[in-house]
DNA sequence: AAGTATATCTGAACATGTTCATTTTTCGCT
DNA sequence: AGCGAAAAATGAACATGTTCAGATATACTT
């Protein structure tokens, strides 16, 4: 997949093939970004590369791969962007704020074929499935941001586990609110991610007042049983 | 779409094209259960119909519109076992719960293709979009069942309002765990179903409970606020 | 019964994602 | 420079969802 940095620095240029790679990645971002998604035909696609239709499956197995090929590199930009932002921060609100805000920004051109990605998560068997075996190490990638916005919160051992992934589920549902938001700059999914937030931060609170604590034991019990039933990958 | 019922009383039976749709609806289905809704073809579901491949078409829109037919189908026997379920009960867990598990007794042998319903959430313009324009008549159909389970519960008008619309979003976040769920009999997802319901009725008992509501009170402003917003369909 | 409009149905044609046998290019090696 | 294997690329062929111009059947009117 990616050259040694060695090879890469004698030859100082990217192999033929990975050029080529590049070359259709990113006509077929401009494609799907200017015509949406449907409307770009693979055909389109190598044609604006300037190569035979077959030579974009040699660098990708489906039209949908490319989609996903574009999200692992939202993911890494975002990572990035993550670590720098959070450097100095240390209120949860703001952390959690940012990180969410962070991936609004980096998505907002892309409204128009983000739906792509959802295809499949009802069909677990299929490679792309959100929620599938063929994603899990895009989704760990993922968890872990989330983990590290959460950075040095005192929770309690339990939810230090789920609330990762609860968050990243949070995630993909902003992105499908993101992705049906026809406000100016989508606007309210920005406000949306404020208020969640501040719920989320608020709750947390609320739940940790040595007044409630002892009523809300008992519930707790329960959701956290159900979450962690929930986000189990296998069970009998 | 139907005949009216003084004709179908004259004629004692339904119009040859009536018969022919029911005949391909049943095919299909047939092929879906069998074959799953990828492997199933329109050539295929046409053939065990006894048509051309074009009669499929004059019929249904598109393969996907006969899994969505076979939805709305779904709705109706629902909202009638529900009907007949909650005549006698009184008790909320026990109605709520009752609502989800009739859900998944209907759909328990078609979780092969129930995720066609989920391949255009990501599309706003599509017509089979779960959280689409095209869907709304279906959907609100279904909110009103959560609606009519709630039933004779004693709750702020407010929640009166949010409440059946975020059951229905659960009850899609259920069926696509029921999807996923590979236990025998799909037991989890009951599991789930159980526990949801218990968790959801004890947080509103908790909420209720005089000591700790006003402690409450701005944390329930802000979720309000974040539902509402979610919830409506248009903003400027 | 004949005529006409409407409903139903046909099957070839089309568009597009995908596969694959084959050819061409690249690149390290001698 | 020349060779051979691996990589890259080709474009025709295929599968399948979908469309459509036309054929056939049904039902209603006179």
């Amino acid at each position: 997949m990616f050259n040694n940095s060695q090879a890469a620095a004698t030859t100082s240029r990217r192999s033929a093939g990975e050029r080529t790679k590049v070359l259709i990645f990113e006509k077929a971002l401009e494609l799907f970004r200017n015509k949406g998604y449907e409307a770009t035909t693979m055909r389109d696609i190598a044609r604006a590369a300037k190569v035979a239709t077959g030579a974009a499956y040699y660098y990708f197995p489906s039209k949908e791969a490319i989609v996903s090929a574009y999200y692992e590199q939202v993911q890494v930009l975002h990572a990035a962007k993550v670590r720098e932002k959070l450097a100095g921060k240390e209120e949860l609100r703001e952390r959690l704020a940012s990180v969410l805000h962070l991936r609004l920004e980096i998505l907002k051109d892309d409204r128009k074929f983000l739906g792509a990605l959802f295809r499949y998560t009802g069909e677990p068997g299929h490679p792309l499935s959100v929620f599938g075996k063929g994603t899990e190490a895009q989704r760990k990638q993922s968890v872990e941001i989330f983990r590290e916005a959460l950075g040095g919160s005192e929770l309690a051992e339990e939810w230090k586990e789920l609330l990762p992934w609860g968050l990243w589920l949070a995630h993909l549902a902003m992105i499908l609110y993101f992705i049906h938001d026809e406000s100016e700059g989508q606007a309210n999914t920005h406000k949306l991610v404020d208020r969640f937030v501040e719920m989320l931060v608020g709750l947390g609170e609320f739940a940790d007042s040595a007044l409630v604590r002892p009523f809300l034991k008992p519930l707790q019990g329960k959701m956290m049983e159900m979450l962690r039933e929930a986000a189990g990958t296998k069970q009998a």
